[in-house]
DNA sequence: ACATTAATTATGT
DNA sequence: ACATAATTAATGT
């Protein structure tokens, strides 16, 4: 089996503090693989016996509702990590994990998040400071479902995948990852035809560029204003 | 202000 | 050629 790259992690907020052979030691440990577009990593419901760092490709955090539709949670960039449930004393993972591209991911035990935690200086803090983040979007997003309309939903929405994982490309920023209308209506409680209309009417407005599964936004700034919406009466 | 239904068109393998 | 994605209009709550 070919000797993953120390340069993989180096770059990472968990694992910034490490010297290489700590580096070492964390890679031996972990098991490489390899996902097609469009599986599960893991599925809702299953033992958490593992944790995961995404190197390369996109992940999709889904939730199906007790009705039986899709919600997308939350969405993972490359060199992150995710399905950390373990890491929460968690015994079955929350969620689904959908690859949204080809991605490769490494996987440890559950059971070394503790040692990690214990031995690698900085790792305890950084994943906490991560599940911080991710728990603070999730809550932001309760309020905008609450108090927001649609538009405004999309809107923040979008701004949050560019920044998240926005490419820039000389016609503006685009979301990095492919992304369907329906992605975008799972990810804000809409449908897709409302997202559709929306999208046509930003682009009649040249805020975004839009092609099948891709989306540019030209105007960032004029999405920004669209986030903030209206005055409410 | 938005969903639903339905019909139509575009796009990627 | 076929399936999936996107658009658009009409109608409903």
């Amino acid at each position: 089996m070919a000797k993953l790259d120390a340069s993989l992690l180096t770059g990472l907020a968990p694992f910034a503090r490490l010297g290489t052979d700590q580096i070492r030691e964390i890679l031996d440990q972990a098991q490489p693989k390899r996902f097609d577009a469009g599986v599960a990593v893991f599925e809702e419901g299953t033992p958490a016996e593992r944790f995961f760092l995404l190197l390369d490709g996109h992940i999709r955090v889904i939730r199906i509702t007790p009705g039986g539709e899709q919600i997308i949670a939350l969405h993972i960039p490359a060199g992150q990590l995710f399905g950390i449930a373990p890491a929460l004393g968690h015994v079955a993972y929350p969620a689904t994990a959908m690859t949204a591209v080809d991605s490769v991911v490494l996987s440890w035990p559950a059971r070394l998040w503790h040692d990690f935690v214990s031995r690698y200086d900085g790792f305890g803090p950084e994943t906490g400071k991560i599940v911080g983040r991710r728990v603070a979007e999730m809550q932001d997003r309760i309020v905008e479902m609450a108090t927001q309309q649609v538009e405004q939903r999309i809107a923040n929405a979008v701004l949050r995948l560019i920044n998240q994982s926005g490419r820039k490309t000389d016609q503006g920023i685009e979301i990095a990852f492919p992304i369907t209308r329906q992605d975008l209506s799972e990810m804000t409680g809409t449908t897709l035809h409302t997202v559709s209309r929306l999208l046509s009417q930003w682009e009649r407005l040249g805020i975004v560029k839009s092609a099948r599964k891709r989306i540019v936004v030209t105007d960032p700034h004029q999405l920004v204003v669209m986030s903030a919406g209206q005055v409410p009466p």
